[in-house]
DNA sequence: GATAATTGTTAGCTAAGGCTAAACTGTTTG
DNA sequence: CAAACAGTTTAGCCTTAGCTAACAATTATC
């Protein structure tokens, strides 16, 4: 359970950096990214259905191929999975929409996605290198860091 | 290859945020979150691998277990794939050692790490907080923005 | 309205990253 | 030094997320 405990080396103390975190500590950082990494690619989705129904009035497979690279096959599967999620509704064919559920997920995605564009921004990052970092980071940003982020996006506007 | 050009539907244009980015950019987005996805868990492994070494002395299968919450069968096989990809050495049963690449992998992905870490804290992120947000930040932050980051660190420290 | 082009689906493959259960090795202890 | 314990490996399973190739449906064009 506990780190080992046999044949201890002497360590160098003081010269290195930071010391480990506690076992349990450090056991919850790679947890919650493992979480998070379980619904990122589901919210890119849905948010993505989202903006294309909002900007574009309808959302087709070839879209989300095209603006996602990725083949036609693999969006067909993910939107059936999508379906058992109970998150869109699609008939063969035809274009997709999003439950309420999945309306909720779209604008709660897009809101987290576009504070931490805009901190970036506000930070001085060039707006294409600000696109593709919020597209990984806006999965693992705490509530609290979120906030801070957008008050200090707030405080920096202009 | 463009997005649909049929059955455009009129939208409505104004009211909503930012309009969609051009498709090959938005794209890109999602290439690069993808790649980072590859090299991600690889990453947290050296560096732990590295952090262990640096600070009990050895790196052992049963530690990395503990401190990644993850079964002692996943590291194991993880540690095959590192061998394969030349990051570390290691004999059955005994501790672990990180070759030349590995260590270079290590020193790097710590530093950067770091920089991101030391960053959230500057920004009034509390200290566990910042340890978990940093731990999937890390691999979604471009060059670029490190170096921003790092900046403004310097001038917020104290 | 027939044909061509585009779009969508399905089947079947691969690799990564988890897991449990069982077997094996190395270390510690009575 | 034998037994117990701790640590490691292997085998076999599952899910996710990608791919290509072949087929099917819809839409556009002549
Ligand atoms: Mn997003
Ligand atoms: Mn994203
Ligand atoms: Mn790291
Ligand atoms: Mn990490």
């Amino acid at each position: 359970m506990s780190d080992h405990q046999q044949r201890r080396i002497p360590s160098t103390p003081g010269i290195s950096g930071d010391a480990l975190p506690p076992v349990e500590q450090h056991a919850k950082q790679y947890e919650t990214v493992r979480n998070a990494h379980e619904t990122e690619l589901i919210e890119d989705y849905v948010e993505l259905i989202g903006d294309l129904i909002r900007h574009r009035g309808e959302a087709r497979a070839a879209d989300i191929s095209n603006r996602m690279a990725v083949s036609q096959a693999t969006v067909s599967k993910m939107i059936r999975r999508l379906n058992e999620l109970g998150l869109v509704t699609s008939k063969p064919y035809r274009s997709l929409f999003l439950t309420e559920e999945g309306q909720k997920m779209a604008e709660t995605s897009r809101a987290r996605h576009d504070v931490v564009l805009h901190f970036l921004r506000a930070l001085g990052v060039d707006d294409s290198t600000a696109r593709i970092d919020a597209e990984g980071m806006e999965h693992h940003v705490s509530d609290e860091t979120l906030a801070i982020m957008q008050r200090f996006t707030e405080q920096h506007q202009q």
